[in-house]
DNA sequence: TTCTAATCGAGACGGTACGTCCCGTCTTGCC
DNA sequence: GGCAAGACGGGACGTACCGTCTCGATTAGAA
């Protein structure tokens, strides 16, 4: 998914970024930055680590930022879990947070997800990039069951979306990449239920 | 609240850490910290912009890391809101979300609070002093209202109080820290209501 | 000779650059022209070789070029020999080849000699100050001399000085310098006899 | 006179380096030697200016050096004046200078000829060449001129031969090379003068 | 009041990383 | 197999900070 440049084909012959390269050079890079953190991570360690010279993270990327920005928006999106619908709001509930979870439990997301959060407020470009590639399907899928209980008349029309959203995700999120803690299911159970019941008082105000 | 060291009977001579060097630093530093951010700050930008020698800030920190810790767990801790108890669980607890919000809004939170929870990860130190002075005293208020609502059999005594802490902190944190979104009043007391009746669902399932 | 900033006192205090760095440094770059030449010198072999960092080197000159042109300016002019001036035209024209001569011989002159001036063709500011630094006192000795002898009658008043000065230092220098020989005492002598004998032909012809 | 690979008889398919493309390559380099100097050419660029892959560069040259080198070596070499020998001692003399004179006014000899002398220090091969190819060609017109003179008696038989030799090209090879500065007819015609005397000296002392 | 030792501003020190350029080699697909 | 294009590993460029160290000059507590 990286290398953009150069995939079209040229006027002849020409060179195409490789693709061993460009895996050795993935690895290693998504390796340094489990190891030392995103504001650590050099480009030189990087090169080294995939047994590369510099030019050839350079060619493929403008910058160490938009480096990283591209790999672990890759390594993000392609662990997307499936979300489920069943119709049902406290099953599909369970079944929403069980695919949060089961996400944020990538060992990658919960060790680099804090550093790109804190990142995106300086990086309007990371910031987009996590709104647009991440946040914004987990939303839709919240909203997509959300919706759903209302048409079946489980949650009240004048339920507040927004909150709601929140209130879905918050507590999961909070916990892993703030807390840096497990959940086990049966913590999972009980916060579907309390969920579920903060979901039926959450209407705006009269 | 800086300097640490010599604050001991010095064998003679006129050798302490002088307070208004010590301010000017401090000064210079959340300025900088405010300005370029926590990861773009340079020890040398702040020593300039202080009219300072480079010596001056590692006599009083051991490395640019802990002079941002420690500044910025000195500025976190002293505007921690008080937090009421009056005995009725609804208005304790907007109560708590109003005090949480308050502290939340504050600049140099909202802007360094990600990046040392981001930080903690990967660093004890600053993981067990956010622990500490942040988060504790945070947890306790937080339990405090919860016990003495169960107390006064407002909520039962099967309640969770683990997940019920992470309910009451979670959407507040987690939409200001990490959403960078923020809230009006009527956000909040939606929010109470929801959280209430979350609260009342957060039981141990049998 | 080296290190031209920082003479003056500052305000207070200040930082000075060190004498055993700038002595380091300009031994090992010296070692380094000897060993790969103007052209293949690096100055992180330089710094590596003085164990001192690269910021050592550009605090003390701006670039490549200017320490070398630097070095090599006073390494040359330190140890520009003495010439007589006694008289009697032989005498004198054999101290003075002999002057060139041990200077010449000095081994880093003759590594770095053909180095210098060839990249002097395209860096007038080396060329500038090896005419200055270099040529201009040689020429001027040569000129002392043969100006004595016309006043003595021993050379023509209608000597060509510019052609003259050329007879003199061009058989040693390009011996030296370009088809890079030896030369010996006997081969001064011979020297010394057919340049004397050029030198009375030397007259603009009519 | 570049490519010696491939001249003779390819085993089958047409895998010969084809003419046009060296002489682009030649012209570029050419170009790029006059525009920017021997140190500071790159291949990229020679390449780039005659529109052909770099490796075209070196499938016919193994090196940057080697290719300036050989480029040189015949340009030089092709611009050999034709020497003359009347038998008449002063118009030998004069004719050798002016042959000399021509050669060196060549703007690739000048511009190139001290870098390579310079780094000719370094590398044996590129001494050899020169030796060979450049110096020995015209050590042997002055030697044939000077056996000339010494069979009709125009010089003694006691003659330096080497210091002769040096004498009769140092002064003009110094001031075009070293000095870089022009000679005209009157320079010439007086330098014949005087190195005529010269030479008449230059015999070994008793 | 004098002594005296640690603090001060300034900035040099050995390092490491940045992103760029070029070297000489290697790879790809066209002719 | 030569060719144009250009990616490859390597290494140097000159800059910016890191955290430490070195200067005199300043300053304030102990004598």
């Amino acid at each position: 998914m990286a290398a953009k440049r150069k995939i079209d084909r040229p006027v002849s012959g020409g060179a195409v970024l490789r693709e061993r390269v460009t895996a050795a050079i993935t690895d290693a890079a998504l390796g340094e930055l489990a190891d030392v953190g995103y504001a650590r991570m050099s480009m030189e360690a990087v090169a080294r680590r995939a047994g590369v010279g510099k030019a050839a993270l350079y060619r493929r990327w403008p910058s160490k930022q938009a480096m990283i920005t591209e790999l672990v928006r890759s390594k993000i999106t392609e662990t997307l879990p499936h979300i489920p619908a069943t119709g049902d709001l406290h099953s599909d509930l369970r079944g929403l947070l069980a695919a949060y979870h089961s996400h944020l439990a990538n060992p990658l997301v919960a060790l680099i997800g804090a550093d790109l959060l804190a990142e995106s407020r300086r990086d309007s470009t990371l910031a987009d990039m996590l709104q647009t590639e991440v946040a914004a399907p987990r939303r839709q899928a919240a909203r997509c069951v959300l919706q759903g209980a209302i048409d079946h008349g489980e949650l009240p029309p004048t339920l507040d979306l927004k909150l709601a959203t929140d209130l879905l995700i918050a507590p999961l999120a909070f916990r892993t990449l703030i807390l840096d803690e497990r959940s086990d299911d049966e913590y999972l159970e009980t916060l579907t239920a309390a969920t579920l019941a903060a979901l039926k008082a959450a209407v705006r105000q009269p």
